[in-house]
DNA sequence: GGTCCGAACTTTTTT
DNA sequence: AGTTCGGACC
């Protein structure tokens, strides 16, 4: 252990020797956090602490995996093994499957993907007989998530009135009963999306206090990695598993936090310190991966951030070359360019393809670049895109193999009831769905007792279900003996998906064929690796608990020697020697669905920072003068981010263009004062971040939370009221006019009071969602 | 109940 | 641009 400590400087080996109580990292880019992390589970154990007590959370399965290797060299594998280590979601999704009967879920439940819950909404909202260009199925299935990730459960939404009115203005007045009637659906198709995953783990422990106390006990050492992108659902769940013990260590960087519009809350790292008794904070600032030129253009550009953690990256290493920016005239030049330069420098440098890196801001990009790198005989790898388990034909599989474990899994029965096509059709799906519906059963049971109910069906139909059925039983008599990969080959023949693609020949039909060729190999890959481990034996359930979390980047890449492209998003965490950063353009980077408010400007150039600040050595700018964009030449200029780079840092490989353009007109509290950003968001719904918050101007903040103004700008609150307002605090409001507060209840975002108003009404209001002036 | 063709959406990022 | 979905027609 000790030669490992002596791995570490100062900075990093303090956290590492810091035992209990809570502790937060602020670890700057490139500055050794995961190394901090590895050391300190090594070092916990090291001091005698049960690897069982010891749960860490990671952003991706595959940083677990590769962190749980570090861990087993040093204090060995047996060890290591007990270790409890994952994403949020593939660690609670194993507690919910143990803990399921308690909620009333099945042990096997089925985890529905983003695909799934869009199909089941846009069922709904065609049963309901809605119109689906007001009620479209993509926004009201990211609206139902953030809700979800807010802790607003469908019985806390009808009981706030701020909610449905404002859903109500966005002329989307039955979206609770959308809500409501999907999670119904779920529940009676025993599955659960990736929100509930979180949402039911806060059900479990705050309505089981036996179980609470269960994990609590277990965990008694909790690390949380890239805690800055946490949610609320997340943060609540870390909160109360940690709050026995307080051995809580959450490493994060808050120029980092790139996924608010997925719910994640910059709060939860900026309120650490007003959150558990006692908390150590380490920064972390020396960078070791970067050229200082690198680390101080990026130093430069985060600076134009006013909500930040006051925090400086310096690095020891060498000035390296200056940051070179490209323009091209089109898109497909700029792939040109990328490939050319890669060639060069792979031959004038000795590297190798894996040492290079693209990086765009959205995947529909990866297009022009691929096409120059294949011309070039590039060897390159896309990571996440269209992912190879979210493929058509890789669904159809998956949905009969998910339909094997769970019949009542409706999204997967519809998927497959008709595909191959077997002469089951719309109408007799339909009077099936009524049926199932009256007799509150899945779709499942009433084909199996289809002689005991008269549903009008013909008895050829009639036939061709119970076929349907009696396969998918002989397939679950099957998974009770054969593994994964004999079960799901099988299945692939007896239904005739093979079939359908031998016959269809086409190029296309071809490609899916060898998909499903490709998919049935993972499953033996998968399978023998399971057999080799005591505690599995590779069957169905095990596989499918697998492929359900999985990210894009949790696939072995092979450790294979190929150019990698990817969005920035993607790229957190990660380092290359060679970085192309591309598209870099005004509308593109950062987003035009991005420019409206500050907050979400100052997401994007976080998210440039994160892309600067994966290059090791070099790093290019790139940009077109025109792209395709929707099937049409679009003229563009170039990002504001580059001027933002301290013009020391750069070199111009073409000559800059004169920068008399201008930005659109920011919308900003700053500007117009109290912005009331819950009804910006409705007007633009498309944006995956939690129904706003109503923000209080400046002044008001502070008098709020009786504290002075720290280093710029905070960002819009969730937490402000925690510790503000309390009985008997006058407030005014919007719509209900003056009031008492006679009752706080509930904590963080799910906070509320109770308002006596002085028209006489009481009612109780979500602190977070309550437009509340103090008066007194 | 199946097939074919055109409309519509896509492109912000993902567990 | 490419794909997916829904409606009209067979």
């Amino acid at each position: 252990m000790e030669k490992y400590l002596a791995e570490l400087n100062e900075a990093q080996r303090a956290p590492v020797l810091h035992k209990d109580g809570a502790l937060m990292v602020i670890a700057g880019a490139g500055s050794g956090k995961t190394r901090v992390l590895t050391y300190r589970i090594a070092y916990l154990m090291n001091q005698g602490v049960d690897a069982f007590n010891i749960l860490s959370l990671t952003f991706t399965n595959k940083a677990a995996r590769e962190m749980k290797k570090r861990i087993a060299n040093i204090v060995g594998n047996s060890e290591a093994k007990n270790l409890w280590m994952g994403t949020f979601h593939s660690v609670f999704a194993k507690i919910l499957r143990i803990e399921a009967d308690k909620l009333g879920y099945p042990s096997n439940f089925t985890i529905y993907d983003t695909q799934d819950s869009q199909r089941l909404i846009n069922s709904i909202i065609k049963e309901m007989g809605l119109d689906k260009d007001v009620y479209k199925y993509k926004q009201v299935q990211s609206r139902i998530s953030s809700y979800k990730n807010s802790l607003i459960t469908v019985k806390a939404y009808f009981n706030n009135p701020e909610l449905m009115e404002a859903d109500a203005m966005a002329k989307k007045p039955r979206l609770g009963e959308i809500y409501n009637e999907y999670c119904e659906r779920c529940f009676k198709a025993g599955a659960m999306d990736f929100d509930d995953l979180l949402l039911k783990t806060n059900e479990l422990l705050n309505r089981f206090p036996e179980v609470l106390m269960k994990y609590q006990e277990r965990f008694r050492y909790i690390l949380v990695d890239e805690y800055q992108d946490t949610n609320h659902s997340q943060y609540l769940i870390v909160k109360a598993l940690s709050d026995r013990y307080q051995n809580i260590c959450v490493v994060g960087d808050d120029a980092q936090s790139i996924y608010a519009f997925r719910g994640a809350n910059i709060n939860n790292i900026l309120n650490f310190q007003k959150d558990y008794d006692d908390v150590t904070m380490y920064r972390l600032e020396q960078n070791y991966r970067s050229t200082r030129n690198i680390v101080n253009a990026a130093n430069s550009v985060i600076e134009k951030n006013k909500s930040r953690l006051e925090k400086v990256v310096w690095t020891a290493n060498d000035d390296g070359n200056s940051i070179k920016v490209h323009r091209s005239v089109t898109d497909a030049e700029e792939g040109r360019f990328v490939a050319s330069t890669i060639f060069e420098t792979k031959m004038q440098e000795q590297l190798k393809d894996g040492d290079f890196a693209v990086l765009y801001r959205t995947n529909s990009q990866s297009r022009s670049i691929e096409d120059a790198l294949r011309r070039k005989d590039i060897p390159y790898r896309i990571y996440g895109g269209l992912s190879f388990y979210q493929r058509k034909e890789i669904k159809d599989v998956l949905a009969y193999l998910r339909l094997i474990l769970n019949p009542k899994d409706e999204e997967a029965l519809v998927r497959v009831i008709n595909y191959p096509a077997r002469g089951i059709g719309q109408t007799t799906i339909q009077k099936l769905t009524i049926a199932a519906n009256h007799y509150k059963r899945s779709i499942f049971e009433v084909m199996e007792n289809l002689n005991r109910i008269d549903l009008k069906i013909n008895s050829g139909t009639k036939r061709k279900l119970e076929d349907f059925v009696t396969m998918i039983k002989s397939f679950q008599v099957t998974n009770q003996s054969a593994d994964a990969f004999v079960l799901a080959e099988h299945v692939t023949k007896k239904t005739g998906l093979l079939q359908e693609f031998k016959k269809d020949g086409t190029p296309e039909g071809i490609a899916r064929m060898e998909n499903i060729e490709e998919l049935l190999n993972g499953i033996q890959d998968f399978v023998e690796g399971q057999k080799e481990l005591a505690d599995a034996s590779g069957d169905l359930s095990e596989f499918m608990e697998d492929i359900a979390l999985a990210t894009d980047m949790d696939k072995d890449a092979g450790d294979d020697d190929r150019v990698a492209l990817m969005t920035i998003h993607l790229a957190k965490g990660l380092e290359f020697p060679y970085v192309f950063i591309v598209g870099m353009e005004e509308d593109l980077f950062p987003s035009a669905m991005s420019m409206n408010t500050r907050s979400e400007l100052e997401e994007e150039r976080r998210l440039f920072y994160v892309a600067l600040t994966r290059a090791e050595k070099q790093a290019y700018l790139t940009h077109a003068q025109s792209r395709y964009r929707w099937g049409k030449l679009i003229d563009a200029e170039p990002s504001r981010f580059i001027e933002e780079i301290d013009d020391t840092y750069l070199e111009h490989l073409t000559p800059p263009m004169d920068s008399g353009y201008r930005y659109k007109p920011l919308i900003d509290s700053d500007i117009f004062g109290d912005v009331d950003k819950s009804k910006l968001r409705l007007r633009k719904p498309s944006a995956g971040t939690p129904p706003s918050h109503h923000k209080p101007s400046e002044e008001k903040l502070r008098k709020l939370r009786k504290i002075k103004p720290d280093i710029g700008e905070p960002v819009a609150n969730n937490n402000l009221f925690d510790d503000d307002l309390v009985v008997g605090n006058k407030v005014e409001h919007s719509r209900f006019g003056k009031g008492e507060i006679v009752k706080i209840e509930g904590v963080g975002n799910d906070k509320k009071a109770e308002i006596r108003f002085d028209n006489g009404g009481i009612k109780k209001l979500l602190l977070r969602f309550a437009k509340l002036d103090v008066i007194g």
